[in-house]
DNA sequence: GTCTATACTACGATAGAC
DNA sequence: GTCTATCGTAGTATAGAC
């Protein structure tokens, strides 16, 4: 290139880089979350790309650039239900940062519990996986295994504080308390998906099935 | 028709009615063992009716004599399946008969978790509902209202034999201990669909879950 | 009651122009 | 990065011959 002469290819600045890949995301969140509109109104596994272009206003092939299949929307969408979940476990338990670990364990279950059933798409995907061909990458499960590594970690704090058995940080323990939880959000999204949280025949159990599992490792109890 | 005349037409005899409407529901069995199949190989909602009269070495177009539409073969499964449950359960209870009513209940809800971890994909269809457009009808339905009632009714055999309180027959009771129940198959079925229910991490709990449900019932307990 | 033929629609994905 | 065009396949369902 002979110096002297601007180059007539603009030069991609820094900017342009940043605003061209914040576009490109905000792209992907929108097929995502029209994704999720169309799984709302369709059933989850009823997704279709052409349905998805066509809401958007673009063509089909369009979204080979964002996606490379299907399946890849899954998953980003499996591991953008995982963060959430995450993410308002961690914001439950962290306003009551001061409480006792118990008081917090029972924060969090409240909240994602509360989430699930306000998110009833993510529920389906992250809890019971019929979508036929779909498995979530570990890369999109990550989250999901942090979420119960701090499950474990909050129960062992309860232990520490001799507010439960030593059993309760146990794999049975995590998956008691898992099991519990999974059960009121499984009958609930079956039986009233269009009942609220608060007004739900099942959900409305959460409490009773907290003390049911405090009061099954409570210290000093030999069960 | 002039007398004197053998018919020509071949009578229909009552055997020949029997040995007919027997073949069909020979075919209508076959039809929903093959989707049976077919659902657990490629998933619950993949299921197409062209590989179904493939499998079959049927054409397409012979399975409208048999249902009508591919929502009425999921809806003769809801309803297979439903049937199945209540049976099973029956003749769990029934091999009791002579057991008190914890006993009885205990019997009914392990064989009935039993039978859903081997049969998931009747699991799918009864306890999770995700097949996109599918809801089952009024008549599929009947066996599994007929569950729960026999449910709360044994729960209120206990109660009357003074082994719970008189709450474990309410609602509540009766949503608390099938939500314990679903919590593990749903846990199960999603996180170790391949194992076993004597060896599954989630379906193991089976006898503390029903400990805990019978503790927070138990007579004169202030709950 | 089974078939052939077919209507009709839709889908996921790829190639290549612009 | 979006488009048109298209491949290849599949699907559900119906009409009508045999």
């Amino acid at each position: 290139m002979p110096l002297g002469f601007p180059s007539p290819v603009k030069q991609a600045s820094i900017d342009d880089l940043d605003r061209r890949s914040r576009r490109r995301r905000q792209t992907i969140d929108e097929i995502l979350d029209v994704a999720h509109e169309l799984m709302a109104e369709q059933g989850v596994a009823a997704l279709s790309l052409s349905a998805v272009a066509r809401r958007m206003g673009m063509q089909p092939p369009s979204l080979y650039q964002y996606f490379p299949s299907k399946m890849a929307i899954y998953d980003a969408m499996f591991g953008r239900g995982a963060q959430a979940v995450l993410d308002v476990r961690r914001a439950a338990i962290a306003r009551k940062a001061k409480a006792d670990p118990l008081t917090r364990m029972r924060a969090g279950a409240t909240a994602m519990c509360r989430w699930a059933i306000a998110n009833p798409v993510y529920s389906q995907l992250l809890f019971w996986r019929t979508v036929p061909g779909f498995e979530p990458s570990t890369e999109a499960f990550a989250p999901a295994v942090e979420t119960v590594a701090e499950l474990r970690t909050l129960l062992q704090a309860a232990v520490d504080a001799g507010q439960l058995d030593p059993d309760a940080a146990s794999d049975d323990g995590v998956a008691l308390s898992t099991s519990l939880i999974a059960g009121l959000l499984s009958q609930q999204l079956a039986n009233q998906p269009d009942v609220t949280f608060d007004r739900g025949r099942f959900t409305r159990l959460l409490p009773t099935v907290l003390d049911l599992f405090v009061e099954h490792y409570r210290p000093g109890r030999n069960s």
